[in-house]
DNA sequence: CATGAATGAGGCTTCATTCAT
DNA sequence: GATGAATGAAGCCTCATTCAT
């Protein structure tokens, strides 16, 4: 870990305290002052590391993307065994993140809100769109390489099959948001039971 | 179609016109101004029909949900042949609307934006509980028959399969969302195929 | 009495429905919507009656004068005695009418505030100051009488016992106002020996 | 005189242009922009004062309510001589201080408009409770040392003569806001005349 | 560097009044 | 005459941002 200046240590230190306020009110209902006081430094000071609300609200978004990522990577360079054992692993590892995150997770769909109308608009598009590519590209590496171990299908259209599991991760915990009773790990197991079979199996007819 | 009354038609207009401004324009920074000028109608007479700017926009959330389900309840009524094509074509159904939805999709995220942090939270949040769970209760049905007839394999999840595909369809819209360049449908049939797949063929080893 | 013509009768009934409201609401607080509800009649057809809020405020405010007028003088036309027992009389009479007027006599504070500030200004100072000065003319005579029979002494000033009297008649109805368990009754008897042994007994010394 | 703090002497500032504008306009046509610009402040410092108009307008009579005491207590501490001399004196002064009060006046229309029906009735209602209730008291005490003198009749009802004093005062100013022609000092010394000979002679018969 | 008092543009909402039916 | 849907002027208040200290 590098030796953080005085400078960087407190614009962390309103990063985190921002991420906070925005999750709790969302970004239209923060008030500067909130994250002010929250952070216990004085309103004006904000603005010697931030130039506007919507700086400090992309700045925590890139902190957030970069929390994730970083979380995602230690997932991933854990996993060994098969293709299947490790999408199963990484599909639980992300399910499992759940608990941990859902207090924060408000902030996910503040980002998707900020990348459709908000002045802000084209930043965080591109940087959803990046992500979410990333992400795709981890999964159709695990894919790819389950069909080159002929463990998985060859016909599998890996693209899609990437894009829809990372797209399925994102949806059972947006599910899970909305529904305190759901419960993602589970549901992502019993769906990843049928996917796995579904890669691996001989297709009855083609 | 039920004659609808005067006063019942002009909040239908109003409603229309509401939903492309916060579409464009997102929650925050919409102005009744705009959505009144929008309308055709005066800036007052909004309010003859909406208690207020929050109200509107959950109005419009009731509309778009209520459109979105009648669409959805004609797919799946058209729906025919075995299990797995009814449920190849739910998803061909549901992928295929990206196309006239998208210049609307930003309202979704408006939705979800709202439902995590404005002041109508619960509102939203409960309306979008209700949404998944009955969504999820469709695909459930689908799945359950397609065990019943012998096509899908009986150990399957079903609740989890459902959620989960549901939850993937959201996700691949939004996935186009952020990418011009994703194409939903065609990840959703290379998807789908696997699943159906899994669903179907006997398990090598469990 | 006159045959109050169909339209004078609706007037009168716009009139004491709109009383109603302005005494509870205040006029700022009172809207013309309500007043038409009590009157029963739709919004648009007070504007048939008077051609605006502060139009229907003074037509209350003269329907009130008018009433208290003609309550006075029959209290008034009602005396008979010594001037003593006559100014006794008035002021018993006066204050005795408070439990009936109690729940209009915000109206007068209504009033006294129109003619302080609104665009009604004028309107209200000219009849306030009619009103008190035809009501100090009552009072005068009463005592000139009284001078004359030789009953108050005669270097009493007129004038200002009159517009003294009225003023501590109508200031104790304020009090009473302010204070539910403030009687003006009781405090007027007392006050009212005082000042007729004042009026009646040769000073010590002058 | 106490070093007020630069907060409290901007809240006073604040406090005296609102007085000026609210006694010109009343309190419902007072634009808080107008008092903004008499303050020489911004309209949005005004809020860091007080949370509304209500409020402003609150604080400022609670300052009318202070300066009128302080005055008030500074003519009475002044008082010397005997009760009847005191009397005379306290009405005087307060009549006197007509000339200095009468572009102020208007206010306490408003003050009393206020209480009658406003949003801040009770606040206003109960200030103004107590206000009568203590200058009763201070005219009560007056009266009864002069009893104690010997000066007055002993059986002299003294808080009817109290409350009837202090409403007496209160309305002769009220006719003078109405009449520029009528002198309330004039009339309050005629009627004091009378008032002290009644409570000072022996009543002829009772 | 840090602060927080001051600012004013901007927007939601109200409601007296109008006028077509 | 009576109505009430439609209107838009008007004003309170918010709050991100600035800047003197």
């Amino acid at each position: 870990m590098i030796q953080l200046s005085r400078k960087e240590e407190k614009r962390a230190l309103i990063i985190k305290a921002a991420a906070k306020v925005f999750a709790r009110r969302g970004f239209a209902s923060t008030l500067m002052a909130e994250i002010a006081i929250k952070a216990g430094i004085g309103k004006g000071t904000l603005y010697e590391y931030f130039d506007s609300k919507e700086d400090l609200f992309f700045a925590v978004f890139e902190w957030f993307v970069k929390a994730t990522e970083a979380e995602a990577k230690v997932s991933i360079s854990a996993l060994g065994g098969s293709a299947s054992e490790r999408l199963d692993a990484l599909s639980d590892s992300l399910m499992s993140s759940w608990a941990q995150m859902e207090d924060m997770y408000s902030l996910v769909m503040e980002f998707w809100s900020a990348s459709a109308s908000s002045q802000m608009r084209e930043r965080f598009k591109q940087a959803f769109k990046n992500g979410y590519s990333d992400f795709r590209q981890i999964v159709s590496i695990l894919i790819r390489d389950g069909i080159e171990r002929g463990e998985f299908q060859p016909q599998v259209d890996i693209e899609s099959v990437a894009a829809a599991l990372v797209g399925t991760w994102d949806a059972l915990l947006l599910q899970a948001w909305f529904d305190d009773d759901f419960n993602p790990l589970t549901a992502a197991r019993g769906f990843m039971t049928v996917v796995i079979n579904g890669l691996t199996a001989t297709p009855r007819k083609l």
